[in-house]
DNA sequence: GAAACCTGAGCGTGATATGAA
DNA sequence: GTTCATATCACGCTCAGGTTT
């Protein structure tokens, strides 16, 4: 049986329809409808049945336009960064469970982060979490002063008043990687960076600095890459081209190593057996069973809680600080790592 | 030097913070902001600089709800699925050019279609596009009877009344991707299928009777395979293990096919020398030089705005029926495929 | 006093009706 | 008549402050 159609022809049904139709107030039927206190059982029972006849939903517009609080959070994410999209998943969970709705807003082709934001602040959002945002520091700074925002994943050096930053310890991990790689007895270990992208840099330097505490400073080669696939791959070629192979590779991305796994492949180097290869950011590329790959698992739960939680706290506590929450990376040991030979 | 604050602390600026700074009425701010008419050249520019200066941003939602026409699409997608992304980003532009927006709402781990639908409804939107929706017949029956719909990449068979279908012709390009490869010489051709995803099904009756009307209805061979690279790289696993190997697989998809690709390369075998290897979508992951497969194309930007100026036509015109909009595949020659040997 | 319900105002816009130059 | 500007109301909802049992 089909629902009874709306009171007025052609509009949605409204508070006002299912007032009248259950012959209550519309403000007692806006009480039944949020679940709060203030309307009997039996009355609240005939509301619902008035509401779900006529089929009425809340405009969820006009209830963020009435009350003063919206519990919108605005999040800017590239729509083609697995990386990212990662985190949105995850960012709706934590978003719920503390009260808070998401409002995505993607940068794609034909789409800026400028558009992205202006659009999210057009729909009074409350604040903003930003993933790998591109914005020159001046830019944030002007967004900050509107509202509380967050930085995912992008370092800001200085310290940008009123931006909270959330990201991993891209230092350690590359530590981390090296360490592993030594452990197995490797000491020829190459690195195939990520440029200027985010955490590029962290990931240089922990890479330079494990090395040299090794004892290996004489051994550090870096080579330019990139976080696509490609990237790794014309990285690899020049590193077959030159002569001697590493015994053993660190990719900027996983995205990188695949590339690099693939090259080798192609050149007929045996994978873990001629060349160790390590990843970063345990991504669902390198959990494939046959990638396999060894890499650095970024904690993109945690990152997308902390987030949320610090927005939450902005908006509900007075004179409540910015700063860093840096997350600790995690070796993830699979199969593209094994013994120096 | 920075725009001075709003003229109310803590809120933010409305049409009557702008009107009292330019000392005008909240009607005619409407009108500039609009960009209406009835505005003189200088009061405009007035207002305009008046509403720079406290940071005036117009408020999407009270706009919404003020006028009756809300020009909202929303849009349910996958946003682990690159094809979906895809869609997503030329979606924004073919929306952006007939005068609508998108509302975006993605099904994730924890948040089902139920949820994505429910939270667009609540938004207004006057319309919903769906990408490859799994939600039951009756259930999409139920919303076209509420908004105009449309279904993008799922077939429905029976047609739903209310509900429009955007759809690659899957059969059409799993017949080109056959020619193709019969044309070169093959006659073994294997096909990885995609299970019950959509289009799969579709695609393999297209492999099938392309290969009757070959007159190679023996050599016929179908492994279940998926949609991922892990789909493919266990068909191809399964493929290695049979005799003999066929001279060319046709997989349901590009994921799926460089799983194969990884499989072929793991086992020693030689792509294209010694198997050729085509895919299914074109998407990014094929155009990587290192990938560089063979494919079938979907036009994306073709189905977009297809999707969107179906949904105009409906929102604009009374009576505008429904139906299937079949989009032609196009074979994309690259580097995994040549002449048998 | 508490529980159940209602009235009325207003959130920030946009459209209509009306008026003044 | 045309151009520019204003007053007023409605959009759908929530909330503060009533009234009634």
């Amino acid at each position: 049986m089909p629902p009874t159609p709306a009171v007025r022809e052609g509009r949605r049904p409204t508070l006002a329809d299912v007032a009248a139709r259950a012959g209550v107030s519309t403000a007692l039927v806006s009480i039944v409808m949020r679940g709060a206190k203030g309307a009997s059982p039996a009355t609240r029972e005939r509301v619902l049945k008035a509401a779900h006849e006529i089929g009425y939903r809340p405009d969820s517009r006009a209830r963020l336009l009435r009350s003063s609080r919206s519990h919108l959070i605005g999040v800017q994410f590239e729509i083609q960064e697995p990386f990212h999209t990662d985190l949105v998943e995850q960012l709706y969970a934590a978003a719920e469970s503390v009260g808070y709705q998401i409002a995505l807003s993607p940068v794609a082709a034909g789409r800026t982060e400028r558009h992205a934001v202006e659009s999210l602040l057009g729909d009074r959002c409350e604040a903003l979490i930003l993933l790998g945002p591109k914005a020159p520091a001046a830019r944030l700074t002007e967004l900050a002063a509107l509202l509380p925002v967050v930085s995912v994943a992008r370092r800001l050096r200085p310290a940008l008043p009123g931006v909270q930053v959330v990201r991993t310890a891209d230092d350690e991990g590359a530590r981390q990687a090296v360490d592993h790689l030594v452990a197995l007895g490797h000491r020829d270990i190459a690195h195939i960076d990520g440029g200027k992208a985010p955490g590029a840099a962290d990931r240089r330097r922990g890479y330079r600095t494990a090395m040299s505490r090794h004892g290996l400073a004489d051994s550090i080669r870096i080579l330019a890459g990139g976080l696509t696939a490609e990237d790794g791959a014309v990285a690899a070629g020049a590193l077959l081209a030159a002569t001697p192979l590493p015994s053993a590779v660190l990719a900027f991305n996983d995205a990188c190593a695949t590339g690099v796994l693939n090259s080798l492949f192609r050149a007929g180097v045996q994978v873990p057996d001629e060349i160790s290869v390590v990843g970063f950011d345990d991504s669902r590329l390198a959990r494939l069973p046959h990638v396999d790959l060894t890499t650095i698992a970024q904690d993109i739960p945690r990152m997308a809680r902390l987030a949320v939680s610090h927005v939450a706290e902005r908006l509900e506590t007075t004179d409540s600080p910015t700063g860093e929450d840096v997350v600790a990376p995690r070796l993830i040991i699979r199969g593209t790592t094994t013994a120096a030979g």
